[in-house]
DNA sequence: TTTTGAGTTGTTCGA
DNA sequence: GTCGAACAACTCAAA
C-alpha cells in the first residue's frame, strides 16, 4: 500500500518491545506518515505479576523509550476505553499491533477492533511473537498437533519469513507529550539482592550473539547443567519481545554444532503457543481432562509444604537452589525448572504454576502452563509412568560437583563435592539451619 | 479402517 | 565407574 500524505497511525506495543525486525511497524509506516507509539499498562494483565516481572518491564518499557527519543506514550487502564480515545486525539486512521494469540490478548484485541470500528478506525494486526502464528501448523487432516516431534518436523517444513530491517528510521514520530500525560515509569520495591538481565534490544541482542559464539557448540549438553553457563538466557526478551524467533532463526547457520538442540527448544515455545491456541481453556486447566478429577492434598500440612516450596528449604538442595534462584534473579534453569515442578506436583500443580508466573521475568502462559502439565503428566504428551524425577539423582547428575547448589544455597557452601546433594547423611549431619527433606521422596513416587 | 511405530528431558538394577 | 535392559499401557501420527 503507498504511504498516504498526512495521515496518522498509532502503533500499539504490548510484548513486542523492539524496533528491529518488527513487521507491524514496517506496516505502520508503510500506511501513515505520524505514528503515536503507545504502551498501555494493563492491570488485568499485570496482576498476577511480582516485583520482578514488573522491574523488568518497566526497565524494558525505559529502553524502548529510549530507542524511540523519548517518542512512547505509556498510559494506564483499560485498552478498550484508552486507544479509542488516544486514536481519536491524533486522528489516526488505524492502529497497528503485532498479534497476541494468549487467550485474554485475543479476547481483549476483538473487542478494541469491535470498539475503535465504532468510528471507522481500523485494527490492523501484522505478524505475532512466533517464527509461525499460532495455528497455522497443521496435520494432513488439519487437525492441530499434539505431540511435538511431528509438530517440530511440519513446522520446519511450513517455514519462515526472513527477518525485515529496522524501519523506525522512515515514521515521524509523533510527541507523546502533545497528546497525553504518560504515566510515570516508576519501579515497584526490589526484593533484597534481586538482580535481573539489562533489559532491551540491544542487550538482548548482545545476549545472543555472546551465546551464539560461545556456548551453542556445547548447547546439546550444557543446556543440561545449571552449573555452567549454558543457557541462552533469552527467554526474558523472548517473552517481552525485545529479540524476534525469527531473527535468531535467521541467524542460526545449521553447520553450527547445537543449533539442531537450540532450534528445537524455540520450536517447543511455538509448539505450546499452538496447543494454547487451539486448546485456550489449558490456561486453567488440564490439558487432559481426565485429571480435572484429581485429588491434591490439602489441609495444613500441604500448606507447610507448599511454603516451604515457594521459600526454598524443602530440604532438597537442588530444588532448594533452583526456588531460590527464581527469587534472585527472577529466572531459573530450565532443567532445574522441571525437577523443582516435579517435587511438587503430588501437592499442587496449579499453585506451582502461579508461582513460576508471578516470579519469572520470561513468565510466559503457553509455556508455562504447558510445561507444569506436562511434568505433572497431564499435558500433551502421554508420559511412561516411569519418568518422576528424583531430586537427588537429577542433582548428582546435572550439577556433579555442587557448584549450583552452593552459589544459591549458603547453608550449604561448607559442604565439599557432590554430598551436597544429601546433607541428611553427612557424618556430621546436616549444616546448621538447613532443613531434612520434607517428604520421603521414595514413598512419593 | 486398520496397523504400525514412536513418544523431550528417568531410575534402578545387575553385569 | 559405566552400560544396557527393564520398567504399563496408552495415545497420536501417518501410512
Amino acid at each position: 500500500m503507498t504511504q498516504r500524505r498526512g495521515e496518522s497511525a498509532l502503533i500499539w506495543f504490548r510484548r513486542d518491545l523492539r524496533l528491529g525486525d518488527q513487521p507491524a511497524l514496517a506496516a505502520t509506516a508503510e500506511r501513515a506518515e505520524r505514528c503515536l507509539a503507545v504502551f498501555v499498562l494493563d492491570e488485568r494483565l499485570l496482576a498476577p505479576a511480582g516485583a520482578a516481572r514488573r522491574i523488568f518491564l518497566i526497565r524494558s518499557l525505559r529502553a524502548l523509550r529510549a530507542q524511540l527519543a523519548g517518542r512512547l506514550l505509556v498510559v494506564a487502564g483499560d485498552p478498550v476505553e484508552v486507544l479509542p480515545e488516544l486514536a481519536g486525539r491524533v486522528g489516526a486512521t488505524g492502529v497497528h499491533i503485532s498479534a497476541d494469540c494468549g487467550p485474554y490478548g485475543r479476547q481483549r484485541d476483538d473487542a478494541v477492533r469491535a470498539e475503535l470500528a465504532k468510528t471507522g478506525i481500523e485494527l490492523t494486526a501484522t505478524g505475532s511473537p512466533y517464527a509461525v502464528t499460532p495455528g497455522r501448523v497443521r496435520k494432513r487432516d488439519g487437525e492441530p498437533f499434539r505431540v511435538f516431534t511431528p509438530f517440530y518436523r511440519a513446522w520446519q517444513d511450513h517455514g519462515w519469513r526472513a527477518p525485515a530491517g529496522t524501519s523506525s528510521s522512515t515514521v515521524d514520530w509523533i510527541d507523546p507529550a502533545t497528546v497525553a500525560e504518560s504515566v510515570p515509569l516508576t519501579e515497584p520495591p526490589a526484593p533484597d539482592g534481586l538482580t535481573l538481565p539489562e533489559p532491551g534490544e540491544a542487550a538482548a541482542s548482545a545476549t545472543w550473539q555472546a551465546f551464539r559464539d560461545e556456548a551453542l557448540v556445547d548447547y546439546s549438553e550444557d543446556r543440561d547443567r545449571p552449573d555452567r553457563p549454558g543457557s541462552s538466557r533469552l527467554s526474558g526478551y523472548l517473552h517481552w519481545g525485545a529479540v524476534h524467533p525469527r531473527t535468531l532463526l535467521a541467524d542460526l547457520a545449521d553447520d553450527l554444532p547445537g543449533a539442531e538442540a537450540f532450534r528445537r527448544e524455540l520450536a517447543w515455545r511455538e509448539f505450546h503457543a499452538d496447543v494454547l491456541w487451539h486448546r485456550p481453556e489449558t490456561a486453567r486447566r488440564n490439558y487432559d481432562r481426565r485429571f480435572d478429577t484429581f485429588e491434591h492434598d490439602s489441609g495444613p500440612a500441604a500448606e507447610a509444604a507448599f511454603a516451604a516450596w515457594a521459600a526454598g528449604t524443602t530440604g532438597y538442595p537442588i530444588v532448594d537452589a533452583g526456588l531460590r534462584q527464581l527469587l534472585a534473579e527472577g529466572w531459573m534453569h530450565n532443567r532445574v525448572r522441571m525437577v523443582v515442578a516435579s517435587s511438587l506436583s503430588r501437592i499442587c500443580t496449579c499453585r506451582g504454576a502461579r508461582h513460576f508466573m508471578r516470579h519469572l521475568v520470561d513468565g510466559d502462559l503457553a509455556s508455562n502452563q504447558l510445561n507444569w502439565q506436562w511434568v505433572a503428566g497431564c499435558g500433551t504428551d502421554a508420559a511412561p509412568y516411569f519418568r518422576i524425577f528424583n531430586p537427588i539423582t537429577q542433582g548428582q547428575k546435572f550439577d556433579p560437583d555442587g557448584a549450583y547448589v552452593r552459589r544459591y544455597v549458603p547453608e550449604l557452601r561448607a559442604v565439599t563435592g557432590k554430598a551436597v546433594h544429601q546433607p541428611w547423611t553427612l557424618s556430621a549431619g546436616p549444616p546448621p539451619g538447613y532443613p531434612l527433606p520434607i517428604v520421603e521422596h521414595a514413598e512419593e513416587r
